[in-house]
DNA sequence: TAGATTGTTAATCGATTAACAATC
DNA sequence: TAGATTGTTAATCGATTAACAATC
């Protein structure tokens, strides 16, 4: 697609800077998890070479992935860790004091609710919701569980923005709904099924427990196989 | 990469039926679970355009990337959705019968011992190992506790295949060492640092979760930016 | 200034899609 | 046989890598 030359393309570009690929944003939190390690070490800066060695990727994408959100960088002197550490973290909205409920009180979502992981990215844990009427009413690490039936208006109310989805297959569609309808934005989504096209404005993670024991699976079963 | 000519061309492509790409391995599972549904719903047979417009990819995909594999369908009729389940279910593995152990019982440990996903692919969970003396010797989800101390000699004794690691950062990568030498195969790691590259001929598959929850921030705070 | 290293454009590579001949 | 749909080759598209001029 050739750049029409009207005026309006110079403000066009300002707003979204150009579409960024959905493989470049997979690779952000990894560089942000690299970046911590170094700002550990007390690195103060690092260049595009030394870090793709670290990461075992070339230093040609590094400078091309950086370069979607800005010059980060500064020639011949490379990258300052602090400041691009942070720039990452806001990229990734690791600030943005979301507030957060989580659906499910399983195995797995009380793993979730008991993380540090969300407080850590500046989440505010609000409450658990669950159908099960001996839990309702407890608390979990400190987070009141409620009655599923309220979370719609509660949800609502609270102005909630992310929900943590961690209950059976049959009940993340309706859940979901009910959750988009209650305005929030966003899901991650634990529960065994894909909710990715049916809901549509809500951004959605899924997180594939299954498939990604499968795909380990497979590839042990093919290591195996080349030494045959 | 023109191939050589020569007569051992032949037997080597035999052998390994061309190198299969990441990318599809990684969609392999989602075929499978899509297939399961279908199997559910008691379809005997789907075309690859009526999957295409199910699972939001193109036909073509479908057909390119089962061909990897064989002739999995017949012309004129499509797909026999028990038929490629099962072959896909072998591709994965999932009738491996492979021996896992636990390593770390915190919250997310507990709460994948105590998942059923594992049996039901038919996985054996044989035992869980843990550095609390507290939890030594009791058992969860009747699989017994062990010392962590004992991990390997007793790995390398049951021939443990796959390890299932939950541990806090600084104890992924001995672990992970720990592992390698008692001959295990597979480490599904949920412990937030990358062991990839460090481990040869071990095969890694790294579950970030809290990279996961990054891209979701970015995701939401993105669709957020747009309406601005 | 000279050396280093980025930002950015051009070349390469691989993955996806389209098209169609083979065949059930 | 005619219709449908795969298997497979060719065309397109996008992402990665290489190269180098800009510049700190």
């Amino acid at each position: 697609m050739k750049p029409v030359d009207c005026e309006n393309n110079r403000e066009k570009r300002a707003a979204p800077p150009r579409a960024v690929s959905a493989a470049v944003i997979k690779r952000l939190p990894r560089y942000h998890r690299y970046l911590g390690e170094l700002l550990r070490e007390d690195r103060t800066r690092i260049s595009s070479s030394e870090l793709s060695r670290r990461m075992c990727v070339t230093a040609s994408q590094i400078r091309q992935d950086l370069n979607c959100f800005g010059g980060f960088g500064q020639q011949g002197y490379g990258y300052n860790v602090r400041y691009l550490y942070q720039k990452i973290g806001e990229l990734l909205g690791a600030e943005e004091h979301y507030s957060a409920v989580f659906v499910g009180l399983g195995h797995l979502g009380h793993s979730l609710v008991s993380s540090a992981m969300l407080e850590r990215r500046g989440i505010r844990k609000l409450a658990v919701f669950e159908t099960n009427p001996a839990l309702i009413g407890t608390t979990v690490a400190g987070i009141p569980v409620l009655d599923s039936a309220e979370m719609e208006t509660w949800c609502r109310e609270k102005r909630v923005t992310l929900a943590i989805l961690a209950v059976p297959r049959e009940q993340a569609l309706p859940c979901a709904e009910a959750l988009s309808r209650a305005g929030v934005r966003g899901i991650w989504n634990f529960s065994d099924t894909e909710l990715d096209l049916r809901i549509p404005g809500m951004e959605i993670e899924n997180m594939h427990l299954s498939d990604s024991l499968l795909e380990l699976c497979y590839r042990m079963r093919r290591r195996t196989g080349e030494t045959t």
